[in-house]
Parts: C-alpha cells; sequence; structure tokens
DNA sequence: CACTTGACCTGTCCGC
DNA sequence: TGCGGACAGGTCAAGT
C-alpha cells in the first residue's frame, strides 16, 4: 500500500530522526527480509552513521557514513517505524492507535539500535517487504533501480515528458501504464485510481486514443493528487504509518478508492469497483467513458 | 509485444 | 463457532 506520497512521508520522517545516529546493533529474524544481513551488517552497518535519508520511486534509501546504503521496499504492509529511547521506556503519552510503546510486535523482522538507545522497527506482516545492504557505487546498477521511469513530482518532469513515455505503449490500457515503475515511479493502485477519476479517463482507455488534452490533464491530476496525498499524511487503509507510527487521513478525502456504491463528488452516478490489470480499479462509469 | 497468472505472505471478512 | 475461500495490493517471473 505505500506508494510514492506514503513512503516520501516516511523519508522526511526519518530524515529528521535519522542523521547523525550511530548503529550499535541489528537484530533480524526473517531472512528474506533481509538476504544479506549475514555477510555485510558487521562490516558496513554495525559502527555506520546514518547521514541522510532518500527515496526513488517506493524505495528508502538510508546513506551511511560506511558509502553503503540500507535500502529498504515496504510493499504493501511495511513499516519502518523509530522509536526515541525515553518512548522506549515509557510507552506512554502517546495516541491508543499509536505504535510506538507496543514495539516490536509480531511482525517486527529487524530492529536497528542506535549508540544512544533508540531504535528503529522494520515491520512487515506479509513479509513481501525487503531491506538490502549496498555499496552507494552499485545503487544504480540493482534491477530495481536500473529500469524506474522518473519521479513524477521532479519539477523538470512535464507533461510532455509523461506524453512521450506513455506514447511508446500506444496499445497498452492507461491504467497498466501508471502502475508500470518503468513508465512513472511511484504510482501504485490508489492514486492510479485516482488520477484518472480526476482526469474523467477511464481506467481501460488505450494510451493510442487518448488526445494531448486528456494527457495534460492527466498529467496535472497525478501531480495534485500526489501532492494532498503528502499534504493528508498518505493513505492509511491497514498498516500504512509514518516515521513516528502516525497514520494517514488521505482516504477520508479519495473520491472513488474502496468507493463502489457511494456516489461520485461530481455527478452523483454510482462509483463501481472492476478487475483491470489484476487489480481492483474503482471509477465513476459517467465521469469516466470509455473511448 | 501486450496481457494474464502465479508466487511471495498474513489477516480479515464472508458465506455456509 | 469453525472452516474454506476470496481478497487485499507491489513486484517479479513465467506463460499465453
Amino acid at each position: 500500500m505505500p506508494e510514492l506520497p506514503e513512503v516520501e512521508i516516511v523519508r522526511y520522517g526519518l530524515n529528521v530522526l535519522l542523521p547523525g545516529r550511530t548503529v550499535e546493533k541489528v537484530e533480524f529474524n526473517w531472512r528474506k527480509s533481509f538476504p544479506n544481513a549475514d555477510t555485510d551488517v558487521n562490516n558496513f552497518l554495525i559502527g555506520a552513521k546514518v547521514e541522510e535519508v532518500t527515496r526513488r520511486a517506493k524505495a528508502l534509501i538510508l546513506k551511511l557514513s560506511s558509502q553503503n546504503s540500507l535500502v529498504t521496499h515496504l510493499k504493501m504492509t511495511g513499516q519502518l517505524v523509530f522509536v526515541d529511547k525515553k518512548s522506549l521506556r515509557f510507552g506512554a503519552g502517546h495516541p491508543s492507535d499509536s505504535l510506538i510503546g507496543k514495539l516490536p510486535d509480531k511482525s517486527t523482522h529487524v530492529i536497528i539500535t542506535f549508540k544512544d538507545g533508540s531504535k528503529l522497527f522494520f515491520n512487515d506482516q506479509r513479509k513481501f517487504g525487503w531491506m538490502r545492504l549496498l555499496p552507494n557505487a552499485e545503487l544504480p546498477q540493482i534491477d530495481f533501480f536500473k529500469k524506474l521511469g522518473p519521479e513524477p513530482l521532479n519539477k523538470d518532469f512535464t507533461w510532455k515528458d509523461l506524453k512521450a513515455r506513455l506514447n511508446h505503449r500506444p496499445n497498452t490500457k492507461i491504467k497498466s501504464a501508471l502502475l508500470d515503475q518503468s513508465v512513472i515511479a511511484g504510482i501504485g493502485n490508489i492514486y492510479s485510481d485516482e488520477s484518472l477519476w480526476s482526469a474523467k479517463i477511464h481506467p481501460a482507455t488505450q494510451i493510442c486514443n487518448l488526445p494531448d488534452t486528456k494527457i495534460k490533464k492527466l498529467y496535472q491530476a497525478m501531480v495534485s493528487v500526489l501532492m494532498l496525498a503528502i499534504e493528508k499524511g498518505g493513505s492509511t487503509d491497514k498498516n500504512y504509518v509514518d516515521a513516528e507510527g502516525r497514520r494517514g487521513s488521505y482516504l477520508l478525502f479519495a473520491n472513488v478508492f474502496r468507493r463502489e456504491g457511494q456516489v461520485c463528488s461530481r455527478c452523483g452516478t454510482l462509483i463501481i469497483k472492476i478487475r483491470l490489470a489484476g487489480r481492483g480499479t474503482h471509477l465513476c462509469p459517467k465521469c469516466q467513458r470509455l473511448v
């Protein structure tokens, strides 16, 4: 479930909390979550200082003083939550739905303890997520990063760039293309449905049937949907929380996602849910006509 | 090349 | 109350 806005919020939070802290201890209990943990942790993670937290697509990157990076992908149910020493000891003073004071729990797979006693928890109920320690120089070469398209919120990414990338796949349905990380990086199921509703485009529209005006609208919709989601703390369906264990409220503002059977806020027609690209897909059948 | 299906996992919900 | 099955959605690999 974490898509670009959620991962960006976690990045922002961690980048406030982690830089300057030195790793003292690493515990992990699920090998697939951290496949190269044995070989490199002692050499490049223990004793290293966190310098900066960055993001590419839906991946978080903790830059370390050891010239390595700890890369994390949250996939659908992953969480990366920081807890300071005081909260670890007392746990109190936080809202009842906050995770702080309740960690580790049964979904905790990795615990990083810093020299000052604070901890970073990697939780993942469904165990799809992963952490990997890689030399900085190798980051651009791993498959995951190599094939990614541009960041939609980069200032130099324009609607014409979007058009050029979409035109490489004229016969693809627009929703499939939005979900394809090699076309644009960071969009997932929630924000593709929301962007398409906002631009009044049916998710199954073939790209060759989209005039420039629609692609421009889609570009604008995508950017404003992503920015609104960041402003609202992201979308929490079940699992997503930020770097301090707080949930996001964007789904309260969603127009179609998980709103099948409710009325379209633009025209009053009932929102429907179909299956497309193997995913639940939500749309207004009147606003979003298939051409 | 476009598209679908299955795999990876667990928790929740629905119908019987 | 318990049980089986469908479903949730990010990514990759394999099949149509």
